[in-house]
Parts: C-alpha cells; structure tokens; sequence
DNA sequence: TTGTAAGCGTTATCAT
DNA sequence: ATGATAACGCTTACAA
C-alpha cells in the first residue's frame, strides 16, 4: 500500500525523474536565475515527490565551500561553562543559523588542542568561525583572519586589527552607569575595577574616571579584583581601609559588586541607604542578591546574532563592517 | 629563502612523494594494520613533510560516513542557556571528542525547527547524535534510534525505550539525601517536590519517601514545586500552613530550597539550628546563600563524557549499554 | 602486502 | 537556456 521503500535519492535520479539532466537539477538546487520556469518547477515537483535531499559531502567536495561555520569557544579555567554570558551568545548565533544552510560545528578549544584548531580552520573545513572572547590572547588568531573569514565576539585588548568585531559598548555603558549614580545624589563614587589586562576591565574603569571628571566630582578611592566574589570581597576591604569617603561603589561586574555586600555591612553601612551599589553584567544573582543589585545588562543574545550576520556577509559578500559596538541596558533595582 | 609556496597537498601528493599508491596512503592514513611498518613509516615521513591533512568532504563522500557528530539541545524556554547543567555536559563531551576525529555539529532546535532536525538526523549528515534531556516529550526521537545512532542525556518520563541513555541516578541520590538527614538528627522531614511529570521530580520524591519508610518515620508534608525559586518559597508557605510539624526540608533543586529560605527565617526557624534544608544540583547559588547550602552534586561533565563514549561505541561497534547510571555526590555546607 | 580502478554525488566548464 | 563531461579527493573491492 505505502509508497515503495526507496534508496537515498540523488540528483541525478531527480533529473532522470523530471527528464532534464544533472546540471539543470542542480541549477534549480541553487536557485540559479537562467533556468526557465517551466523546467524550474517540473524539477521542483520532482525533488518534492522524491524527497530528494541534496548530499552535503558530495557538494562540498565539487563546490569547496564547506557550509559549515565554526564557533571556536575557550575552554580556559572552563569558566565559559559556568558563564550564562556564553549560552546567550550560542542563542543569538543559532537564532541566525536557524534562516540558514550553514551548520554550526562547536570547538573547545584548550590549549592542548590550539594547533589543531588553527589548522582545522584553514585547512577549508569551515567556510568561516565565530571566536568568542578569550579576552586575551586571542591575537594568534589575528593572522588567521587572512585565510579565513572570521569575526571576533569582544574585541582583543589591543583594539581592532582588521579583524571583524562585535562587541558591547563596555565605556558607554560605565559611563551610563556613574552617571546614574550622580544623578541619585551620590557625590564620592568609589569603583571595584577588573583586571587591566582585559578590555573589559580597562573601559569600565575609565568610563567611570571619565563621567567623574566631567562632572567635576573627585573620585573615590579605587581597588582592583579580578571578577571573582572572593576579590570582591577583598577590594572592598581596600576601599574601606584606604580611608577616602565615598558613598557609592561602581564595581566592574556583579560578582564583585556582590562579594561587597558582607564586607559593606559588617562596616555598618547600610545598601543602598548609607552607600549605593552598581553591578554590572545583570548575572543571575543581582535579581536575588538582598537587596537586588542595580547593574548593566549586556545584550549577549544580539551579541551573538550579529557575530553570526556579520560573519555570513564576510563569507557571501566578502565585507562586513569591521567593529560593531552594541550599548548595555541599566536595569533599576534595590541597590542605589 | 622560505619553503615553495604550495597547494594544499591531496593524498595524491603524499603517493607520489613516498612512492606507492593512493590506496597504501589512505590505508595508513586510516590505520589499516595490514601496512609494512617500512612503507608505513616513509609514508608518514611523506605526510609530514608535505604537511598532509585529509579533505573531510572526500572522505565522508567516499566512506559514507560524515564524521560528524550532533549535539541536539532544546531551545525550550531559553532554559538550557542559563543552565550551567548544560554547558557542563558540553565539555564532558567535549573532553572526549578532543581525542576522536569527530567534529561537534550543534543543533539548536526550536519548535518550528523539529522537522529540520529529524531530516538533518537521518539524511546521513551525521553519524550519530546526542540528545541533552528535553525533559518531556523526547519520546518524538525514540523512532529515529533505529535509522541513526543516538544517545539520550536523561531518561524521558517513560522509561528505557530501546534507547541508548546516560542518567544521573536520582533515586539513589534522593535517598542518599535524606539519609544524611536522619543520620543528622532530624525526624520529621518535609519536601518540596518537582514537577511530577519529570523524571527528576518523581525519582527524587521517590527516595524520599522510600528512606522514610524504611527508617520507620513518619513522612513531614510535601507541597510541589516547578523548579524555580518562586515556587520554593510558595511551596515552603504550604509546607508551615499545612500546620504539620517538620524539623527539615528536602527540597528536589537548589532553587526551590533557597526560595524557602526566607519564608522559613519569616516563620521565625534558624537555619540549621531550627531546620535543616537540604538541597539538590550545587548550582552556584547554593555557595553563596546564607547559611551555604548542603545539596546533591551531579556528575554532569561526566555525564557528557559518558553519553560521547556511548555514542562512539554505538557508531563504531554498534553495541553500547542501554543505560548508565551515575551517582551523585553529596556536599556538605551550612544548611544541615 | 600493495596496486588498480571504479565509484561516491555534486559543481562547473564548456559547448550547443 | 540546457546538456555533456570533466573534475573534486578519497575509500574500497578486487586483482596481483
């Protein structure tokens, strides 16, 4: 009764099947303008009735373009896994992928595996990669951006290379951040900076120096963490110790801002009535911190989308725009 | 000065510089033992040398076999992007991956992308697949095990299928829970359950049940809950409304144990000293709570490592265990 | 143990 | 606008 049980199709039974030959099948397949409609559509009907499948192998292998796209992610301290950050990114990329025939193939990268990484990229497996951030170092990867096309999601410390970037607007997003402070009546902003050696933890600090200066406020004291809770905690400490007034603290990322809290407390200060806090990141625990922690929402899901549009035009087109800032979001909640 | 500039070698190459055919270099490329060590040596020097790397799509069009394996995640609710469980499984699997030549393909599957998949699965693009938990409704896949290879992270609702699986052992964990309960004292111990339309959820109200009974105590209350943090502190309001007595809470997730956490301080119970809460899956939040809460640790990085190994087995030798169990490990913090 | 040669399913270059 | 017919780089019977 049931449709007799049939082989993989090919295109060359497609074309048998429409009466034309390979090349018009193929035409169709690719959606080649020059074929006359009336053939166009008999092959269509054909391809329909015989659930025909084009073999990715064998068009890769004729055409040399692989139709697979590589996100290359870092394995470093295997801190991408815990990182909510990096699911959003995946989510915007595959949210692109999706309108797409390209096949997103996923490499962790440690550091064991690096050779073997830059050589599966040019070695014309994929016909472009996604890196995200590894925040630093990534400059080996520099090079590669000549033989095949590649964006960047966060741009290397030492700013574009020719390379294709997206990034977040992380000065912007300081600056929205101080600036919010001031206009709620903080005067002396003090500020738990990142590591200096990452983008991120250089432009946040110096958005906040910025609107300081402009507004013509004197800083509040500075201390540095590396973005954990624990350094957090401990840069608190520097702030209090280093006898300066403040009565606001803008730290670098949530995880600091909330390492804070305790120490804040036990000083006796009360958050936000004696002293404002500014998260930044919108992680998970600023919405149960007590109080919720007012931070900067980074938009990672479009992060990721846009590293996929742009790398798409790179690999179609050839062009893309070389460095694509998107602006952070503050999110109002029980800390200043 | 520097080496010719060259193509990218063909295996064609490598032949004629060693001087045998195209058959002995694909032989010793692919291991075959049946190679003269001599010949397989020069071989390999010749490979080396002309800095060799096998075109995939050749290969894959010749074998029939892609190389490729899936990573199929649920989009559902986005859920899975804030779940560190999941990026966790990622690099179980991936840690062994690195060591095979398969390559990670991801599918992020939406809805509306269902069928896509199914076809991508068994159009021969892959060579197997893995299947992180869609919790419920997995079942859709359970026929597509006989047309390609596939391992499920988690067991559906309804139990082995014929499916090859990889599960926390959620039973044994519940019950590991709860005894650690008992052996500290507590004698009248509530839960907050899971969704009971979940594997997770029934297994874990399941051992709590079971270690009561057999320890001869009489079962504290138990109120549902779906996992979140909001239906903890509910389900922990009906759990003192229920007007039973109770000297612990097990709750089935970190969550829904932190959610109690101030319901239970607004009743006027310490924790410990008054109750005990226990939790389930060491999510980050169970570190910093206050008091750090003791829970249940999954072995997820295992568990992703377990489910590639499976796969393999599956492609290379068709045989695997229909399901491997893992145990989970208790943590020991401040709540108990 | 090694070589010969026939595919694998497309794409792409020519003619027509 | 369509059709032959080479590639594409490798695997794999089958022969030697």
């Amino acid at each position: 009764m049931g449709p007799r049980e049939m082989k993989k199709p090919t295109l060359e039974m497609v074309a048998a099947h429409a009466g034309v030959s390979r090349a018009t099948v193929s035409r169709v397949v690719n959606g080649t303008p020059t074929v006359e409609p009336t053939i166009a559509s008999r092959v269509k009907r054909s391809i329909d009735e015989l659930n025909y499948v084009p073999n990715r192998a064998a068009r890769s292998l004729a055409s040399n373009r692989s139709g697979a796209i590589a996100l290359v992610v870092p394995e470093s301290a295997s801190k991408v896994f815990t990182d909510p950050f990096f699911g959003s990114v995946v989510q915007g990329i595959a949210s692109v992928m999706e309108d797409t025939d390209f096949t997103l193939t996923m490499i962790i990268e440690s550091e064991s595996t690096a050779d073997k990484t830059r050589r599966y990229l040019t070695d014309g497996n994929v016909d472009g990669a996604l890196i995200v951030s590894h925040h630093t170092g990534d400059h080996s990867y520099g090079e590669l951006s000549e033989k095949v096309p590649l964006v960047f999601g966060g741009r290397p410390v030492e700013g574009p290379t020719g390379a294709t970037c997206v990034d977040v607007d992380n000065l912007a997003a300081a600056r929205a951040a101080v600036s919010y402070l001031i206009d709620h009546g903080r005067s002396r902003i003090a500020t738990i900076a990142g590591p200096q050696t990452m983008r991120p933890g250089i432009d946040r600090l110096e958005g906040w120096r910025a609107v300081i200066e402009e507004a013509g406020l004197t800083p509040g004291p500075v201390a540095y963490g590396d973005f954990t809770t624990l350094s957090g905690a401990r840069a608190a400490r520097e702030l209090l110790a280093s006898g300066e007034a403040f009565d606001a603290v803008f730290a670098a990322n949530d995880q600091m801002a909330l390492g804070g809290y305790p120490v804040l407390r036990e000083a006796g200060l009360r958050i936000p009535d004696d002293i404002a806090v500014m998260g930044f990141d919108d992680s998970p625990f600023s919405e149960t911190s007590e109080p919720p922690l007012t931070t900067m929402s980074q938009p990672m899901i479009e992060l990721g989308a846009e590293m996929a549009r742009q790398l798409i035009r790179l690999i179609e087109d050839r062009t893309a725009e070389p460095l694509t800032v998107l602006q952070a979001r503050l999110v109002e909640r029980g800390s200043v």
